[in-house]
DNA sequence: CAGAAAATGTACGGAACTGTTAATTTCGCT
DNA sequence: AGCGAAATTAACAGTTCCGTACATTTTCTG
């Protein structure tokens, strides 16, 4: 899948280069990514992101193959962003009760403040995954969000404060169902019972009860 | 929004007429459901539409506008049915307890077993819910859901069963985030985790999973 | 500095799609 | 029976949009 090569091979003055192949990748990354995820696949348009690009339309072609090529590096970018930042989490210094509800927190938190991540997984989803389908990267990347909450988990356990013979895949997808929802089905939730979801005082509330749903299917 | 007046006024044989436009509506609806479900707004073909109808394209954007129209008759219809069978649940019958888990039970397997459902759900909530906005209906079919929820939660708290001062919004959206996450997120869940979401007993599991969730978050 | 390889710009082919025009058939009513 | 309205058909106009052919410039290697 990966066209261009890392351009470490060259010897001397990197930075007087006029051409930055690197730079022009990421460019149309961040522009697509912004575009996929207002638009979704389908609805999303190639000229649009050449367009919004400082680079041209050729240039996606070059990289990235098709649009679909374009899409899958979208997506590997965007789960390599949310795993970086969530593997800095240090949950083994604290209480396994204190450590889930930091888990659950963050997870709500994160997918708030990134709504384009949500939505290109709503996207993928609605293509049945076609497209990571492609991506060998993403499941390792993921392994250690479940190794981690597994070790808090039997921590827990062992200390009493939590129930034994619980999934972790349970309990990994109760707290992403949850801060999950709370992105994803905001338009028609909050339009069908005018409920703002989005309001300051709207998102701690939830994030406190999403928390608290959370431990309280874990609690002994 | 509705074009075409209910034929009830012709006088005899109604069965022979070679032309039936309720007929026809449905046909194009039924299509243009599994169209939409399949593919998302943008994705879906109108020509693809007309083409699996027993109707031709001209019939479409004479009865529903444009695709924009047709899109906004299949969420209302899709909504409608589910409100439905929803209504039939006899809740007031059974103990808070039993009958909050019902519901949340009830919630789980409808979604499961109707993802073209969850799915045009899905596709509204990457359009921002902006063709749902349009429908007036939408909010009044949803009231009853609240009502009932409302009635249960305050018979449980009499009771001592349930924890007082929570809102009703709050349980709903649980409900919904746990059910609604099951279908929508199973390709990329499935995928990463390797973990299939939508065998029986996986279903079963986790259908228990979720009741057991609320009703934790409920208990006194 | 030459020659090869990588990177980029321009312009366009052609398929895919939405929506329309115009003409025809069927229906409801008196 | 016959008229006006509703329903339906067929063909197509006008765009939009993905992808590419071709040319050119820039960078790398030796």
């Amino acid at each position: 899948m990966s066209i261009v090569k890392s351009p470490a091979r060259r010897r001397r003055a990197p930075e007087i280069r006029r051409q930055n192949p690197e730079a022009v990748r990421q460019d149309i990354l961040t522009v697509a990514t912004a575009e996929f995820a207002e638009n979704g696949f389908s609805g999303a348009r190639v000229d649009e992101i050449a367009a919004r690009t400082r680079t041209s339309k050729r240039m996606i072609y070059y990289y990235f193959g098709d649009k679909e090529g374009l899409f899958v590096a979208v997506l590997e970018a965007a789960y390599a962003r949310i795993r970086e930042i969530e593997s800095g989490l240090d949950l083994a210094g604290l209480p396994p009760m204190e450590a889930m509800r930091r888990l659950a927190e963050f997870t709500f938190t994160y997918q708030n403040d990134n709504p384009d991540f949500v939505r290109l997984v709503m996207v993928e989803n609605i293509h049945r995954g076609s497209h990571l389908a492609r991506s060998a990267k993403i499941q390792a990347l993921n392994v250690s969000v479940l190794q981690t909450l597994r070790e808090t988990y039997e921590r827990g356990v062992a200390d009493g404060v939590f129930r034994p013979g619980l999934d972790i895949i349970d309990i990994h997808m109760t707290m992403s169902a949850l801060a999950f929802f709370n992105v994803s089905n905001r338009s028609t939730f909050s339009l069908i019972f005018k409920h703002n979801m989005g309001s300051r005082t709207a998102l701690t509330r939830r994030r406190q009860a999403v928390a608290e749903t959370v431990l309280g299917y874990l609690r002994r």
